[in-house]
DNA sequence: AAAACACTTTGAGTTAGATCAATTACTCCC
DNA sequence: GGGAGTAATTGATCTAACTCAAAGTGTTTT
């Protein structure tokens, strides 16, 4: 069945604020092009996508679209940082997801039906992203089908990352749960420890993770009491991965 | 950073017992025929696809695969059912999904690199599976371009399923969880109620939830006395949906 | 039909994590 | 640099959910 979204009237006004900034500059240009569902294409499809989306400033919590909104564009991230989080009935705010430059999201649209965003894009802090028409992509997809192949070695990525996302998510206890976080967080191969920076804010790195901030405090002040990571405000340093790993049981 | 294994060196044997009978019933291979992945095959392809293809038979509780083993294959599941789960370091085990008949599951692996297969499957019952390999789905679709479009939906479709899972998956209280769970089950578009089976076990259902069976046990059993739901062995009636929804806040 | 087994339910006690409340630390403006 | 606002921490309860234990139910086996 499908949830009917009950809350949520509050944001009358039309979301977007669209700047016809044309997309020309070197460094966005360059990081689009090494997007999996971009970097096949040859240089005029590309031109030919771009000049059909618009690129759109964010400022600080500006929100880009609303969950049961109709989809009609994706987004590829220029710079900033974005989240993906659902609001529920009780207006409890959960965290879904936080997207760097350079990723793309609500791509899955390409291929929905109905074409529904199915939670809230927000801007982290000021940022850009390019809004690109689901239809401009379909159709550049359709008269290209050897494009196809790029795409669905992106798609079954995302599904697998997911699907990984869930797994997390199935470990019962908090502390577990943000062991696992923090180990995923660290570059593939470091076994030997590194730093990360958190993508998200504390608290919001505690509602993606199912627990409440003060859980999320107490449980990383233990884990440094510990000599298990150090803390710099959002950087923190896992000397020790493997006795990390240990520890959650 | 990789989670790598360290617990799980108990089934030294093969696992898999196939059984090169031929896939050639009318059911099964209508069943097939309407799965997105290969609806829009003509006879020849999807012929050549089954031929290279094995049949196996998995008795009540056998194992398919394990998590981290190569992955050479893809399954479409003909009869019975399967599971998806993981086992961690201390031996717990954690179920993330559930397969009926008539679904493909570890088909991710077609664009996966390196191809390991990221939990175990499981038949929960007697079950019939199609044993499809990686190689040949890649190779028809490389030499037909055009039945990409097909696939694409089914995996966008996949991560959008996922990303819901997800979702679900962060509500804290484990009463709203199983109550999100419970609505999902519901056939699309029931909002006058109607009766649900459990695809799971409810001990497994329970730990796909991230809750004790005891718990879940006892959140149903309070349901029951609220009149929200009639149990009947893994059967659920439920009469109100929207009044499940408000109670979940 | 009885025994063995797996799953589910129920009870009692304990604990991890939520909640409420207060303080401290940052960040952003003016 | 001071004040407002937000995020993070810390402390003190409280409760939802876990744990352990036992009994009940249904299913398969012999």
């Amino acid at each position: 069945m499908a949830l009917t979204q009950t809350a949520e009237t509050r944001y009358t006004k039309p979301v977007l604020v669209a700047v016809n900034k044309p997309f020309d500059d070197e460094d966005g240009l360059q990081a689009l092009r090494s997007h999996p569902l971009f970097s096949e294409l040859n240089g005029k499809d590309l031109q030919h996508l771009i000049q059909q989306s618009r690129r759109i400033r964010l400022g600080h919590h500006q929100l880009l679209y609303r969950q049961d909104m109709p989809a009609h564009h994706f987004f590829f991230v220029i710079s900033g940082r974005l989240r993906l989080y659902r609001l529920d009935s009780s207006g409890i705010d959960r965290t879904l997801d936080s997207i760097a430059p350079g990723d793309c999201f609500a791509e899955v649209m390409i291929y929905a039906d109905p074409p529904r965003y199915a939670c809230y894009a927000e801007a982290l802090k000021s940022s850009e992203v390019l809004m690109i028409p689901v239809k401009a992509y379909q159709d550049m997809l359709e008269s290209n089908p050897g494009y196809a192949q790029a795409a669905l070695r992106h798609y079954a990525k995302r599904a697998v990352s997911r699907f990984h996302d869930l797994e997390i998510m199935t470990v019962q206890s908090a502390r577990d749960r943000l062991i696992r976080y923090l180990i995923d967080l660290l570059p593939n191969g470091a076994e030997e420890g590194g730093e990360v920076e958190l993508p998200l804010p504390k608290c919001l790195v505690a509602s993606r993770l199912a627990m409440q901030p003060e859980t999320f405090s107490r449980i990383l002040a233990d884990l440094k009491a510990n000599g298990l990571v150090r803390v710099n405000r959002s950087r923190l340093f896992i000397s020790d991965p493997r006795r990390l790993i240990e520890i959650s049981q």
